[in-house]
DNA sequence: CGGTGAGACTAGGCACTGTCTAGAATGGTG
DNA sequence: CACCATTCTAGACAGTGCCTAGTCTCACCG
């Protein structure tokens, strides 16, 4: 399974590029290994040589978007930016992702029937660890106290994800995500609730 | 679509039933309407009667999960408890029903490609309802100040399905799963956060 | 410099899927 | 009794994932 390009120029690259589309356009139903090899014009086999079966391609795509959210996250630690609006930025970044690849937001946080891939690993440690320090960075400074950070980036990334599942399953508008960020915020930050 | 039997005497259920079970034991790509005709004793055409296409299956499990939620949460309206435990209750029926039926509670909290489909929508808006009375009452007992129903809710139920999701997926152990549900509760309940 | 072996790819085939069609059986309703 | 919508059968079709055998290409090594 190599990474450097033979014969066609790096269809790896470009069978994953294809995909992300594929799966941001026209749901997950629609991604066919066949047809991604027919899109870049190898046969109908190729994509085995670098995938040796769909979920194999699943996971690589999986793992390409926990990547992008950790590079998001991750340039939020060195942000010049104040506590509040970091976090701010680390969840949006969350909605903005369920929003714009929601049937790949979606794989991500699937349950695997043989728990979860090796290939992901190392984007989700990435992306939990910058949001660690987001996280309990941020919140200590607005609380002035400190927080277990393993426990409370958690909790913040489930609501976040939770918020990010409801409105990509489109059941709650994006403005009412939007609220309920700001919400989450303020819970998080202060312990107050909107009322 | 009629819902009283016929020849076989009731295909309709007994592919429901099945179906749950394919979907709890071998995942929803296990999951196949010949493989169900077969196992029913029916021709591979027989579901069509009762389901269009495979979507509309899956559709009809997916509303069949909120139902099953939402019997749940309406126990719990009418249950004897202190509004910690009441609340506590809530959240854990979201964790059982995530780590139970993984693959299904995916396909409940997944983006649908065309909104969410019609046939669920009874249900989610019994499970809303009995959440949203459970939440509101509980946390304004336990704080002695009154909260925006509907935010609140969706953010809890947020929180809840987010850790659901963090378990369901296997990525991080049951027993956290627990911690993370009571340090919800003293979020929501006190402000407070795990340090 | 000439093998040689591993990796990338082709081409054919298999079992299986969802969906469509035409038609047969069934049972209630007029 | 005749009708007719509903349930179901049976066959077909395109498409899929996966497997296999074989071909091509290139890097490496004696």
């Amino acid at each position: 399974m190599p990474d450097r390009p033979f014969r066609h120029g790096n269809l790896r690259q470009e069978l994953l590029d294809r995909a992300e589309v594929v799966l941001r356009e026209r749901g997950i139903e629609a991604l066919s290994l066949r047809e991604l090899a027919r899109d870049a014009g190898v046969s109908h086999g190729a994509p085995r040589s670098h995938f040796p079966h769909r979920a194999a391609l699943l996971d690589a795509l999986v793992a390409r978007g926990y990547e992008r959210l950790a590079d998001r996250a991750e340039a939020l630690v060195h942000a010049d930016l104040a506590p509040r609006e970091r976090l701010l930025a680390l969840g949006r970044a969350q909605l903005d992702f369920a929003l714009r690849d929601a049937a790949l937001a979606d794989l991500m946080y699937a349950a695997k029937a043989d728990g979860p891939s090796p290939a992901v690993e190392p984007g989700v440690q990435r992306l939990h660890a910058a949001s660690s320090t987001v996280v309990a960075t941020s919140l200590e400074m607005l609380r002035g106290e400190r927080v277990d950070p393993l426990r409370t980036t958690l909790l913040m990334s489930s609501l976040t994800q939770g918020i990010a599942a409801l409105i990509g399953s489109g059941r709650v508008p994006v403005e009412l995500g939007e609220v309920l960020l700001a919400d989450a915020l303020d819970l998080f930050a202060d312990g107050r609730l909107p009322g």
